[in-house]
DNA sequence: TGATTAATCTCGATT
DNA sequence: AATCGAGGTTAATCA
């Protein structure tokens, strides 16, 4: 990985033609030629930049462009279409190179995932009495995260996420109206069980009838832990 | 901006919870301190980040850290939501920091410019035998974006919009009552021409005697490439 | 200013 | 390979 801060200029052609105007800028060239434009600002998009694959040649400005400054033209060029970033250098601050190796990658943990399971061993967690139907029961628009049954027989939808927000509640809404559709099953009852959950989300499940289950993850991480060193 | 490249492990807890095991990257600080974790490869995306508005604190590592080779732990906090980011530096193989200013940021050239210079191009568009008297023709009350001749002599002017909408057809409207005013000129038609028009101001445009054309900018940018790689 | 939509989207999963 | 859908999306546009 290359890093190079500098005054430069820079123009994108390809799906737009966009330019960038004589500014101080950070220019990051990744290991596989790929390139980002950043500024001291913004979110983690580049300015502009140039995704793998392509390669980076660089030219020395001819005299028009000396005459204007230029120290070094950059050409970008994609190597599966004719997208190409041309980066005009004007005085280069910071040049460094460095080995980066290979990246293991992000690690997602599936919290929400997590949950589930933990809710599906700790049903009684939904009210005494309660019993697991089964995970992840199938409907024609998706599976409902647990369908239960309560001590008198009903059955229980539940819709579990980290964070209970409003349209946890509209997905559940929808799982609860199509379950309800089935003669054997209706009537359905709705139960919204999420980390923490939002007051929007909560006046919504309200009015509609859906219990609001607040979920201790650490806690049932724990019960889970006790079981588990029970046997 | 701070460019630190290290040996670093990360962890991300928000809307997801997310690790990144220990590895070299680059760790890009921000003026606004928004933070970006990046590989050597990939696209523009980092490997995990924390947007602006937030805060970046350090820390020491305690013994445990410690003990593991930790020799920095930031902290960065967004500022208006529980979302956190925590870096473990290892080893740091590179710290610079540099003033960028203010970035005058990216200038995409208008598709309706585009447009205008495509269809100028392919002026053939509005039917077989039209001839391109120019571009942004004046009139008193401003340019109107294409004039062009059909094939009997008379005079067509050309409206483009992106979206083609009734505010649009008004102002060729205007146009064309100026444009008439020129005994040189009338009866001058008018070609609103937009990616897409919307239906009422199709119905307005129908209603004052002006034809719709609907361009397609992909197939127009084809074209322009095509003709280009001839040449 | 909040909602909606497009993006040089990116990224992963599934067909 | 191609398509589909979600995203810690981001960014622009519209009401």
């Amino acid at each position: 990985m290359r890093l190079v801060v500098a005054r430069c200029a820079a123009r994108y052609t390809g799906r737009l033609t966009a330019e960038l105007p004589l500014a101080t800028r950070l220019v990051v060239v990744k290991a596989d030629g790929s390139v980002l434009l950043h500024s001291d600002g913004g979110s983690y998009k580049p300015l502009n930049w140039m995704s793998p694959p392509c390669s980076l040649a660089v030219a020395e400005p001819d005299d028009d462009a000396a005459a204007r400054g230029v120290v070094e033209i950059w050409h970008v060029q994609h190597a599966k279409s004719d997208d190409r970033l041309e980066i005009e250098l004007h005085e280069v601050l910071h040049d460094s190179a460095h080995e980066l190796g290979v990246d293991p990658g992000l690690v997602k943990d599936g919290v929400e995932a997590h949950l589930q399971k933990l809710l599906a061993e700790q049903i009684h967690l939904l009210g005494a009495g309660h019993v697991l139907v089964r995970r992840e029961y199938p409907t024609a628009i998706g599976p409902v995260d647990i369908l239960a049954k309560d001590p008198a027989g009903g059955a229980v939808a539940v819709e579990i996420k980290r964070r209970g927000d409003i349209d946890g509640v509209e997905q559940l809404t929808r799982y609860l109206e199509l379950l309800n559709r089935d003669p054997h099953l209706t009537p359905v009852r709705g139960v919204f069980a999420a980390q923490e959950i939002k007051p929007q989300a909560r006046v919504l499940a309200h009015d509609r009838g859906i219990t609001c289950l607040v979920l201790d993850y650490e806690a049932m991480r724990g019960m889970d832990d006790a079981s588990t060193r029970l046997f």
